[in-house]
DNA sequence: AAACAATATCGTAATATTGCAATATTATAA
DNA sequence: TTATAATATTGCAATATTACGATATTGTTT
């Protein structure tokens, strides 16, 4: 063994999953804070911001569109990458409402 | 290679990714999720709860527990594991930011 | 067309993760 | 004290991830 066993848990569940794992590297985390702080799609130079290699980025960044939290476009020579909205509205509602939950429970 | 290079990001990107790391697997969102539905700490039957053997949920919880999103103390012959808040609290404001800088982006 | 630039893909080595059987640990119950 | 129950740890096989050199692809420029 040592796959992960996605069929004996809901939709829901391995979507959260997916996202979060996307995020789960300092890499694609670094990514994602160099988009927002560009505030703006044009990318080209992300490869000149992070201390990793051209293959590794394009890596990195193929993985985070997969789980859609950016989405690319070809503009010409480079390719146009920004966060999608969507994804982290997700984000945010399933852990406010981890927070709300929580905020009535009778936990420790 | 192989390793991530942790040392080439900041700290604050290390532990969101950390964090987000934890969460990137089906079984501990459904750990999670058991966690709120059952709304107490006294956990002793999420083995029975989930279609995985006792040592594999043995590791999820630790993991779950040195990513700090969970904490566990022991009382008597259980282990009482429960959310810990404050953990969700930087995942919704991180994202919560991450909204609110690209409702003021020209992004597309 | 040829050279150049930006990005993606392939191949592969190093490392990490996943899952579980077997076993250990520790507290309660008999 | 000897079971019994709950959880953790060890060890290991299967699989996934990370990183990057080499190379391919594709659009732009000359």
């Amino acid at each position: 063994m040592g796959a992960t066993k996605t069929e004996h848990f809901t939709d829901a569940q391995n979507q959260i999953a997916i996202i979060a794992k996307a995020l789960g590297h300092p890499a694609r985390i670094a990514i994602i804070e160099y988009l927002l702080k560009v505030n703006e799609c044009i990318c080209g130079d992300i490869v000149n911001e992070l201390p990793l290699a051209q293959p590794t980025i394009s890596q990195h960044l193929k993985e985070l569109k997969n789980a859609g939290i950016i989405k690319g476009s070809i503009s010409g020579n480079t390719i146009c990458y920004c966060i999608d909205e969507k994804t982290i509205d997700i984000l945010n509602s399933y852990f406010l409402k981890i927070t709300q939950t929580l905020s009535k429970s009778k936990c420790c």
